[in-house]
DNA sequence: GAGCACTGC
């Protein structure tokens, strides 16, 4: 017998009597999809997948200065009760008024008065993202405000504050907030231009993401990817054009909220000089409770090792204010299974048919169809061809069913099945989803969560220089969100594959990013903003000093330190780059006269950091001979490095049907376009920082890179890689040149199953075994010159 | 013979 337990109101599930609230929002619910908004008034249905609602990209006509503006003083202030008259288009006030936050309006304005720093604690649907800058965009304190700032050249009149930032991890996220938020704050009918160019054209709200900058003049509300705002404080550390921050979606904890955080914690704990005396206000937003750890981070600002030129006494502590909003959450009945399962596979089949057989496959709320967060695609395709083999045994009268994979390799149709309604009617949707449906997208019309209590992590060892990926147990906080999947359109059940003894023994939050993975990024990225000291600077959970060393031990490797730990020009140059360390320091390598290969690196680069690999996984095999033809032409024997190139090369030489010509050969189109994106942004930059000259227009003709040039790129590529190269051993394994390791190439690479006398590879990753990733075949001498720090 | 998910003026 499964035992049954519902959560407390502290996991972010509602129970009992808050039902009865939320049937409340249910009346509104109406209103809210009249207005043609998701139900919590921001969530895409199918966020990180659908591009639909980003606008045009990359107009530079709507690019405005992001620096210093005279004009805007600030709005005039409203006049009575706000709650009643919301600034902005009326269009959208019924709905604003419905979102749980909003009768706290005034209170968060209170706190935020009396404090330099709110925690705000509001589950998925709060309105939290949408509402909290509109609330505070009128305040005395958000104002700019012209002041006498003392800066190198002696005492100078500047202007200070007048913007709120608010981060967010992923660029989706922000360009779909800051859509969202202008058609709700910017009064209609002001400028005609709005019509003609949407809604981000003019008007409060602004959004700046990688490839993509909507701020126009006037900008109060200006929404950005944490990396953004980490790029914007390289030029302006004190946050000038800012009254406040609000740091969104922290119980993510990224690497670069993680940093982020430690700059904004010196900024309140420093003598506000830099910014005139004027303070900076943030706000730190999280769907989680368990924001205990985060309070005491911000609230502990002692100065010690932040400050240099603060004098250590007095300082007053930061004040940091709490407050949770309650969401807008259906209850979720939990099951947990009353022992361990033997069979993962075998569980999972008996509840997604026991849940098909007992559960109808329509309420009032609307439909009832299944997810199920499995590890991996491995996992997925064969449950998948088990429940299919199972469902063809059932009787007639019984519902049909669908079976969906989602996970992020899939290509961009495949994905996108997974959030349309089965074609037909009486046909149940099970969707086998990864990690992906955790916090990247949300799957409509889900009220059955089933949770086998596993997801791959990748973690770094630094000791090794690899990192590993492999399936672990979640985390209680992961769990209570998986469970949460299932009542976000109407009461749910979730069923747990585990005992609710091995919930209970669950870790509460999973590990931070910056504990799981190579630092090498955010040590270099410390350094360059300042931070000499790089081990005192404050972090919600700082490295293992082993982890920090090897990283400055690798940033001096590559040139990017000086013997005494300072940044040198190279690492100057490096940070400037969007790309790991080691890639960047092949860039500026590309450049010299000695290996003079810039283009050639640049579109190498962007294939690799598109995302995962561009060529897809085959998984019939008569789709596989037939790409297998097409990819021929691209396969090129000096390994994976000149395979990129060459596809990209053809790629960009194609003008006729590129997504035709990506569908033939299995190429990710998604990722193609974003290599794309990626090389043009690389190239602008090299250009700027005179790297190079202005390189000529798309489409050039194709010429097969000769073996001369592609030795030269690969001599290049390893004044950032030569740490990671194997050299082949008599008994033909490859045993790395640092560390001695035995690495195998891995499947995905040209040269599996190949024996070269040495190879490069840039990842390094064990799974099943011990893999060398994006390999290429180079010789020994190659890495001894290399090594030489002369050239 | 194998593939958690994001991201960067």
């Amino acid at each position: 017998m499964a035992k049954k337990r519902k959560t407390d109101a502290s996991d972010g599930i509602r129970v009992g009597d808050k039902i009865l609230s939320l049937s409340g929002y249910l009346t509104k619910r109406p209103k809210l999809e009249a207005s043609s908004t998701s139900k919590d008034g921001l969530t895409l249905s199918n966020e990180g997948v659908s591009t639909k609602n980003q606008g045009p990209s990359n107009s530079k006509e709507d690019l405005s200065k992001e620096g210093v503006s005279t004009k805007t003083e600030g709005l005039p202030l409203s006049q009575g009760d706000r709650r009643l008259k919301p600034i902005g288009n009326p269009k959208y006030f019924d709905a604003r008024q419905a979102l749980p936050l909003w009768s706290r309006q005034d209170d968060i304005r209170q706190r935020l008065r009396q404090n330099d720093v709110l925690v705000l604690v509001g589950e998925t649907g709060s309105g939290k993202s949408t509402q909290v800058p509109q609330f505070l965009i009128q305040e005395d304190w958000c104002q700019r405000k012209k002041v006498n700032v003392k800066g190198d050249g002696g005492v100078q009149e500047m202007a200070v504050g007048g913007m709120i930032a608010v981060t967010q991890p992923r660029r989706v996220a922000a360009t779909t907030l800051a859509h969202r938020v202008a058609k709700e704050a910017n009064i209609p009918g002001k400028k005609k231009d709005t019509e003609r160019h949407g809604p981000l054209s003019d008007g409060i709200v602004g959004y700046s993401v990688r490839f993509d900058h909507r701020v126009p003049k006037g900008t109060k509300i200006k929404y950005v990817t944490e990396g953004m705002l980490l790029q914007e404080l390289l030029r302006d550390p004190h946050l000038r054009q800012y009254s406040a921050i609000i740091v969104d979606e922290i119980h993510e904890r990224s690497v670069d909220v993680d940093l982020l955080s430690g700059f904004l914690k010196q900024i309140l704990s420093g003598d506000k000089a830099g910014r005139g005396g004027i303070p900076l206000k943030v706000v730190i937003m999280s769907a989680t409770a368990n924001v205990g750890s985060i309070k005491k981070f911000f609230s502990d600002a002692d100065p010690e090792g932040s400050e240099e030129s603060a004098p250590p006494v007095t300082r007053p502590k930061t004040s940091v204010d709490f407050l949770q909003i309650e969401g807008r959450q259906f209850p979720v009945d939990i099951t947990h299974t009353s022992k361990p399962v033997p069979d993962i596979q075998d569980a999972l089949l008996n509840t997604l048919f026991k849940i098909h057989k007992q559960e109808s496959l329509f309420d009032k709320h609307g439909r009832k169809d299944i997810l199920a967060f499995l590890t991996g695609q491995e996992e997925i395709e064969s449950a998948q061809r088990l429940i299919e083999e199972h469902a063809e045994t059932l009787p007639a009268g019984v519902p049909k069913i669908a079976v969906l994979p989602l996970f992020g390799q899939l290509s961009m149709e495949a994905q996108h099945k997974a959030f349309q309604p089965t074609k037909d009617k009486n046909t149940r949707k099970i969707v086998l989803a990864t990690n992906i449906a955790e916090t990247s997208v949300t799957v409509p019309g889900v009220r059955f969560v089933v949770d086998c209590g596993k997801a791959k992590v990748k973690q770094y060892r630094p000791r090794l220089g690899m990192e590993s990926l492999l399936a672990k147990p979640i985390s209680k906080s992961s769990a209570i969100q998986r469970t949460g999947r299932a009542g976000r359109e109407g009461p749910g059940k979730c069923f747990r594959l585990y005992t609710e003894e091995t919930y209970e023994s669950l870790e509460k939050t999973d590990l931070p990013e910056i504990l799981r993975t190579d630092v090498l990024n955010a040590v270099l990225t410390m350094k360059a903003r300042g931070i000499d000291d790089v081990l005192a600077f404050p972090l919600m959970d700082p490295p293992e000093f082993e982890s920090v060393e090897k990283a400055l031990l690798h940033l001096h490797i590559l040139g990017a330190l000086a013997d005494d730990g300072s940044i040198t020009d190279i690492g100057r140059k490096m940070v400037m780059f969007p790309v790991p360390p080691p890639y960047a320091r092949v860039l500026i390598a590309a450049a010299t006269p000695k290996y003079d290969c810039l283009l050639e690196v640049i579109d190498i680069i962007s294939c690799i950091t598109a995302g995962d690999d561009i060529f897809l996984q085959i998984q019939s095999e008569e789709t596989k001979e037939e790409a297998e033809e097409f990819r021929k032409e691209l396969r090129r024997r000096e390994g994976d490095l000149i395979t990129y190139l060459t596809t990209i090369q053809q790629y960009s030489a194609e003008n006729a049907d590129r997504v035709r010509w990506c569908k033939d050969r299995k190429i990710n189109t998604r990722n193609m376009k974003q290599a794309m994106n990626i090389r043009k942004q690389l190239r602008g930059l090299c250009v700027k920082q005179k790297m190079m000259e202005q390189p000529p227009a798309d489409p050039q003709p194709f010429y097969p890179i000769t073996p001369e040039r592609s030795a030269t790129i690969l001599k290049c590529f390893l004044k950032g890689f030569a740490l990671k190269t194997a050299i082949l051993a008599p008994d033909n394994s490859y045993v790395t040149a640092h560390g001695k390791h035995v690495v195998a190439v891995h499947p995905a690479s040209v040269l599996h199953g190949q024996k070269k006398e040495a190879i490069m590879f840039l990842e390094h990753v064990y799974t099943q075994k011990n893999y060398a990733k994006k390999v290429s075949a180079i010789e020994a001498q190659w890495i001894v010159e290399a090594v030489d720090r002369s050239g």
